[in-house]
DNA sequence: CTTTAAATTTAGCCGAGCCTAAAATGAACA
DNA sequence: TGTTCATTTTAGGCTCGGCTAAATTTAAAG
């Protein structure tokens, strides 16, 4: 029924569609998921054959409510399981990722919401991703911007880190760039959209590519907003 | 390299085989998998390729070294997840079994490992079954009979029980016949070997098969067990 | 010693999920 | 408008791990 090829495919085009309307290429997925193209025209015909999405041949694909609820139950186990072996099991933040790539597809719906309440039924992963309840969906009620778009000299709250690889989260935690701390930016370059951030007394470079992932609250952003110009490339 | 398949395979091949030398045979293999005969064939010339077991055609199987440690692997992985679901998650004893048979699969050794310190290092899993430390051999150190050749009258110690249905796992733990308990038999059915039982005050009754599933320590046993003619079928 | 029954293996097939190469489609540009 | 080029789909093939049906080997019984 639910393969793990299948739950990874609609785990995939949730995370490509965002929250907009637009429809996810084969070509992003196929990219994303590490297959190659006709690969993925192969299983769209399938999922769409379940239920699962629509697919307009040479369009893209939509999730249906269906599918959607599928997705959003990998990423909720995703995430239940980093939490749980960060917090119970002592996993380092880092390697965690890897293992709940895994873990997502195996551990049943029971297993996964005894880890939630044990957890203390915790509203977000080590990432800072959001945790819903039990069947519920699992949009970010917070307005988050990226660091790369925070305007400069003010105080920011770090709420969540996108996807990256270990080296890069380790790199980020050894220097205290970990959802909730308090950062600002200190300088940014024109060009290529590097930073300079302040972390408590320490100040740290990060690329434009590295700034993007690190998440912050937009709430105190709002006023100096118009007057940047954005900034990422 | 080392499938889902490939581990159930060496794991039964291995929970088969015993501690004795015999060869196991495909439809025995077959049976306890729930796969067909010539299914078991074609796997046991892809694990003798691999120089996981030794074939000979007709003539069943034997694990070589290196298979053997992929079983008890398995098997340890196995028994961890199980009393890490019980003592962590709080699961029941009897709904474990069907969890541990997916996550033995997926959960990392790292990950096993630590589930096995958080959980101090238990000896064993929730049915009494040894768990060894890593990289060791799986023998059970203690001296075991089933109870269906226990001696009358006997106080004896339950020390695990052999794998079961979840209802029978419940039937017998809802009458306080778990690992540790205090046992003795108070009556024998000469031709069908069923039981009575003694568990504290209260007297229950057992039919030959699941008593054949407790073993109790055999030490006090001895002394008796020649005046015995056995009784099970 | 031969016949028969049971166990095992071989042969050939299927679905899942991947691949490459080739054809079809759509979009952008001259 | 027509051409080109990137994207997507179709066609056909591969491995894994199952299956059934038929052949083979072993073992047991006459």
């Amino acid at each position: 029924m639910s393969s793990r090829a299948l739950q990874d495919y609609l785990k995939t085009i949730y995370k490509l569609a965002g929250d907009s309307t637009s429809a996810v290429s084969t070509s992003a997925l196929a990219e994303r998921l590490g297959v190659a193209a006709p690969s993925v025209s192969g299983m769209m015909k399938k999922l769409a054959a379940e239920g699962l999405i629509e697919h307009v041949p040479y369009q893209g694909v939509h999730l249906t409510d269906k599918g959607r609820r599928v997705a959003v139950e990998t990423i909720r186990k995703h995430r239940i399981v980093e939490q749980f072996l960060v917090q119970v099991l002592g996993l380092t933040w880092d390697e965690v990722d890897a293992e709940a790539e895994i873990l997502e597809h195996c551990v049943s719906s029971r297993v996964v919401n005894r880890m939630w309440e044990v957890l203390g039924r915790p509203v977000s992963d080590p990432h800072g991703s959001p945790i819903p309840p039990p069947d519920e969906d699992l949009h970010d009620a917070r307005r988050l911007c990226s660091l790369c778009d925070a305007p400069l000299h003010v105080s920011l709250r770090l709420a969540r880190l996108s996807e990256r690889l270990p080296e890069e989260l380790r790199y980020l935690a050894e220097r205290g760039l970990v959802p909730g701390a308090s950062v600002s930016i200190e300088e940014r370059v024109p060009s290529s959209g590097a930073l300079m951030v302040r972390v408590g007394e320490r100040l740290h470079v990060l690329d434009a590519l590295l700034a993007q992932a690190l998440m912050v609250d937009a709430i105190m952003t709002d006023a100096v907003l118009g007057e940047e110009d954005g900034g990422c490339t």
